[in-house]
DNA sequence: TATGTGACATCAA
DNA sequence: CTTGATGCCACAT
């Protein structure tokens, strides 16, 4: 049942991601019903940069590594976020990741 | 129309 | 446990 997706589509995800809390390009990828697109949802944060709503630092890989971070404006401009909700960053990962991580089929419903 | 690309995910050794 | 290689899909040129 794969179904295609639009950025605009990934953004309205990332966007609802509450507070305090993340996901990965996965689990998006999953919700939109491309499960193999993570990659593609990553390029969607990419051309995210273009916009001002997109919490892209609210999304991480499967490891809960801050592989974005580096297209942020520096370097730890992405941990200091994450640390600014609540959650502790320790050496570009966040710990006890599985704890904060949000899934868009729940949070959407 | 075809080719290249990328902030991932998963498997094998 | 760590590292390397492969598959995958949407978008830009």
């Amino acid at each position: 049942m794969s179904k295609k997706f639009s950025f605009e589509e990934v953004y309205k995800v990332v966007k609802q991601i509450p507070h305090g809390k993340v996901t990965t390009y996965g689990a998006i990828a999953n919700y939109l019903g491309s499960g193999k697109s993570a990659r593609t949802v990553g390029w969607a944060m990419n051309s995210s940069h273009q916009y001002n709503d997109i919490p892209a630092h609210r999304v991480v890989n499967r490891n809960g590594c801050l592989t974005g971070k580096h297209h942020f404006n520096g370097t730890n401009l992405m941990k200091q976020l994450l640390e600014n909700e609540g959650m502790v960053i320790k050496n570009d990962q966040i710990v006890d990741f599985k704890s904060f991580f949000w899934n868009p089929k729940k949070g959407l419903k």
